[in-house]
DNA sequence: GCGTTCAGCGTACGTCATACGCTGTTTCGC
DNA sequence: GCGAAACAGCGTATGACGTACGCTGAACGC
């Protein structure tokens, strides 16, 4: 089976491991996993600024040019980064498809706030990496059970993905943005509020105001952290929620025709 | 009103045009407006990466330390950024709520694709700039016949704000990726798939491919730029009905307790 | 054994954001 | 009216960044 690997992209490759070992020259010290995961402490622990090809070869104890024997530019750098630092999918518990779904996109989102800087890197393309791959087979595992067109199944997934990935990139931008300047947040967004807001021109923002929902006592209210900051609050439960709610009328219509 | 204005932060102060004109010294032949519009047209024409100090000096024939006069940071230009390249947000058209929130996320999605770079901004905290809560108030406002109290509107605003940006993150990236190497969609990423995948790891996903969703004639088989390229597609027309059906059960819920 | 291929890395370059401080202009307070 | 303070513009400089180029020594293939 290996031996008769057709020839696949370049970054594929690269992303699988599959770039052939050196049939000569001197044997190497430094390896792309090894790289790689440099690259993933440095981030965790001081965000993704920090990762220069200097300061991952430091920590490697290399050279910065010698890194560029194992990846071509900072950008494939980047790219095995957001493959393999998703942690394994979980296998989902969960009774029916949309306890699983649930489970799914919490677990995406803690997985997402293990690694804060994950969100900071474009995507390129389609899922093509091994831990891409898992979560998306696992979220499409999940609906195995409904009877949906592997077809449909796709588009129910896909759609997920940027509710659960605009999700975690609002809440973690949020939450850093709390911990820079907590008196934006809470009362201090409700003065602000109050101070810019001309009726006249937000006449349905003024009415939100006057109702006091981001003044005391108001679920927006208080000086706490943003959603996201510590635990997985309301807003997105409620997304979620409303999201799955039209899934299951879908797959009630798609299923009811067969 | 204006003589009695109570102090604001200093940055929700410079997205009101609110810092204080100089009182001595040489006049300014240099703006934050003009700053803001120049680096925004930068940004248009060749990218977010484009926008350096430097850059944008030179735009205004002025030497780049001179905009520290105005700005503080790169930061700060790129807040104020965020703001001045929303284009006001439309009046929404539609019999109900559901037709005018629809309209208002396509608005959205829309203004995003003619402000690529916008995506790659952080958000810093909550919406406080003129143009940000101009949008915030026109999806409000849709909601206004919906019988929903405040707070809920607020709750089913906030919901979709992950959706759309999600989304408009997500395209713009596949769309930009598609344009860097467009053999890594359609027929490409099956036979990518079809060459790494192991039925044994990727259960579903192994099914999925034998279904032939990602090869020739499935619906994303065929060598077609990714959705967003040029039209919005069916994967967000999906992702954004789920969500509305699931807001329309939220509704008829609320307002039928009352 | 020789030529080719490879890894490691020194040197160098252009680009970046911004600290510091000089110069000239304008306003304010006495 | 004068001097001091405040202001805008910007030159000089610095440290940091990604990466091109090419030298050196190690390992392999013929």
């Amino acid at each position: 089976m290996d031996a008769e690997r057709p020839e696949l992209p370049p970054q594929v490759a690269l992303l699988w491991g599959r770039r052939g070992p050196a049939r000569r020259g001197r044997t190497s010290g430094l390896s792309v996993e090894a790289i790689t995961q440099a690259a993933i402490r440095i981030a965790d622990a001081e965000g993704l600024g920090a990762v220069s090809m200097a300061r991952v070869a430091a920590e490697l104890h290399s050279a910065p040019m010698s890194l560029y024997r194992h990846v071509d530019s900072k950008d494939e750098l980047l790219l095995l980064m957001s493959d393999a630092a998703l942690e394994g999918a979980p296998e989902l518990a969960g009774a029916d498809w949309r306890e699983r779904l649930t489970s799914w996109a919490y677990a995406v989102l803690a997985c997402f706030r293990r690694h804060p800087w994950y969100r900071e890197i474009p995507i390129s393309g389609p899922p093509v990496g091994p831990r891409n791959l898992e979560w998306f087979d696992r979220a499409l595992a999940a609906l195995a059970d409904t009877g949906l067109p592997e077809g449909e199944k796709v588009l129910v997934v896909t759609g997920l993905m940027p509710v659960v990935h605009g999700q975690a990139r609002l809440s973690i931008d949020l939450a850093a943005g709390y911990e820079a300047d907590p008196e934006a947040f809470g009362a201090g967004f409700a003065h602000a509020l109050a101070t810019v807001v001309d009726p006249a021109r937000y006449p349905a923002l003024s009415r939100v105001i006057a109702s006091g929902v981001f003044g005391p006592g108001g679920p927006g209210g208080e000086d706490t952290p943003p959603e996201g900051y510590d635990d997985f609050g309301p807003e997105f439960a409620f997304a979620l929620s409303c999201y799955l709610d039209g899934v299951a009328a879908f797959i009630a219509r798609t299923t009811s025709q067969r």
